[in-house]
DNA sequence: GCCCTTGCCGAAACCGGTTTCGGTATTCAC
DNA sequence: GTGAATACCGAAACCGGTTTCGGCAAGGGC
């Protein structure tokens, strides 16, 4: 057999060994091998060694796609996007996708990534993607609050995890960073820092981590006794326009706030605009804490205080958890959360000024 | 058969429709059929009309692996990115991606994507994607001016698409940007604004854009008969720190540039910093043209005038090119170059100091 | 009218795996 | 010592495709 060309073979590239090489190498028959392999338990435990360490020193890999035609998996994950939406993710995607497909690599898997512009085409690739066999599982970026992605994704009986978590958790595996814990947080810091009237601006409330970060802030005004009144927090902003906006109407209460803290930073980066325009230096007036850690959060002056996401993690955890899932492990047992980390700049710090002495200021400049 | 469980069927999904189902249909053999899909001129023009109308009608797509265990493609493109190196092209990642995956999957291909912190860990990856037949062909994204992964590929004798040109292009297909005709236009709309003085600042040698963004400015200077020395173009500067000081270098010339064409917008945005310790503004007593479009861009005072590159197009022509290049198409018919767009924005303008005027003015600062 | 092409298709082998089925050899109970 | 259960493995079918090979029928040349 020696010397012989196979016709699979590309130039240079050594045949890879196949199950038939091994069983030959061994004697034995390769039904046998494959169960060996496999840990069949009809297979002595002698002869099952015996294979495994051979495939090892002969470097053999099984060809997922070969045993994909039989059993219907390919050790392939999935991960489709939408970029018909704003998302903050986007500046991670790089640290997300080298976590997902460090620890997906590791054994041996592979990441399909594909797109669409529309929830339509969105459910439509995933089933395209199953049906093809180019995805075991997915990863599903960012949830909704009432998220149709995942009764079709049920539906179709696909495993899946999400990356947050959503109003009906039943039969969901996920990995979420606690955004409640950090508001939380967020408030704490700028009470030690001498805040008493401390604003909230939410992200929109389609998306399951509006409600979990506005929960957060929530109970920390209820856990130091400060006032919870509605127009405090009842505003949304996702976007710098949206954040500025935002930013004007809190300081034009009676009482303005001397802190916000903002659900996203890209919210939050309106602050800048929304001062500046009455005076105000951000930091000493005005201080401003948000959540995720985008680059744009460091050029501004000063920078913002805000809660940095480790994307790579998220992406490891992820992929962990939806190797499992496929494996079959119970949802209930493949959950984690994980804190995001402040990173704390220039947009927080003592108030210069008390409420009162804030709107008599903005009254004055007005 | 009607109602009978086939054994691979996830609940919920239809049980796809194979060749043997069309086989029956057609009352003809599968290899016949296989045939009459994949255009042998031993089928009958009729026979072949009929087959493919009947496969249409049923929906019938060959699962790409099955047809991969024989051919050895699976109809997929990979994608390796580096993520230990800095790269600009990271914010636009998602723009990329999608780009790749709407033409990919336009004719049902699919994207995998993969990481490496290493070079050699990189052409591992590229070696076992292969291997594994999770990849027919690669996108390689940035190039250098000696890229030891083209070599390997070459020597693979796998097909790949290059994301920009090399010094040795010979058997390569590539896309890339005219990033020459780009910082060429930069210097003669600077020169239309009144500039004569227009110093250039590089990125790093290594990569292979870096030749010939030069080679732009270096022709508009030529052919603008302006002053052609060294000092005013033979630094580098790929981050907001190597910007700074090479803006400070060049302001401390006996003639300072009025204008400065970077050819990249990370190490431009350096020169806000530089310019404002010295008390000058962007835009007027220092212009700066840049090239890339990060997002960073919009947010410095005055806003960024730069090279936008559209990532999507890329990926969409990258993703083509590759398909055509895997189908065995000669690398030297896959070439295509693109013009960036300019985006004016406030950082460049009519000087309002000549060269002198400015040295004066720096020396009086100081 | 016969022979030789040529056109067209069926049958079967093949790709690299997994899984089912059945048959030996050994072990155990009695 | 015999019968039955058990452990272990080989043979073959199977998954969904592609490709090779060979044979039949129609057509053309003489």
């Amino acid at each position: 057999m020696r010397g012989e060309q196979p016709k699979n073979q590309r130039p240079g590239s050594r045949r890879r060994i196949t199950i038939n090489d091994l069983a030959a190498d061994l004697g034995l028959a390769k039904g046998t091998v494959s169960r060996a392999l496999n840990g069949y338990p009809d297979i002595a435990e002698t002869t099952q060694a015996r294979v495994q360490k051979r495939a090892k020193a002969l470097g053999y890999m099984p060809l997922s796609q070969a045993q994909g035609i039989r059993t219907g998996r390919t050790r392939s994950i999935g991960l489709v996007f939408r970029t018909d939406l704003p998302n903050a993710q986007r500046p991670f995607l790089s640290e997300f996708l080298s976590g997902i497909t460090q620890r997906a690599s590791a054994e041996n898997w592979t990441l399909t990534v594909a797109t669409a512009a529309s929830e339509h085409e969105f459910i439509e690739t995933h089933r395209r993607l199953v049906d093809e066999r180019k995805a075991d599982g997915f990863i599903l970026p960012r949830t909704d609050v009432v998220d149709r992605r995942i009764d079709v994704l049920r539906e179709m009986g696909t495993p899946f995890v999400m990356f947050g978590r959503t109003a009906n958790d039943t039969d969901c595996a996920w990995f979420d960073i606690s955004g409640e814990a950090a508001m939380q947080e967020a408030v704490l810091r700028l009470h030690g820092q001498g805040h008493r009237r401390i604003a909230y601006v939410n992200g929109e409330a389609r998306y399951n981590f509006s409600r979990l970060r506005a929960q957060g802030y929530r109970a920390a005004i209820k856990q130091l006794g400060l006032d919870d009144c509605a127009e405090l927090s009842d505003l949304t902003a996702m976007s710098h326009a949206e954040g500025r906006a935002a930013t004007a109407r809190l300081l034009s209460l009676p009482l303005p706030p001397t802190a916000i803290v903002f659900a996203t930073d890209r919210g939050a980066l309106g602050a800048w605009e929304a001062a500046m325009e009455r005076g105000l230096t951000i930091g000493r007036e005005l201080s401003v804490i948000a959540y995720d850690g985008i680059p744009e959060g460091t050029y501004a002056k000063p920078g913002l205080t805000t809660f940095d996401v480790d994307s790579h993690h998220a992406g490891d955890r992820l992929a962990a958890l939806l190797m499992r899932r496929i494996r079959g492990e119970a949802p209930e047992d493949l959950r984690e959360l994980a804190p995001a980390k402040l990173t704390p700049r220039g947009s927080d710090g003592p108030p210069v000024l008390t409420p009162a002495e804030l709107a008599d200021r903005l009254k004055a400049a007005a």
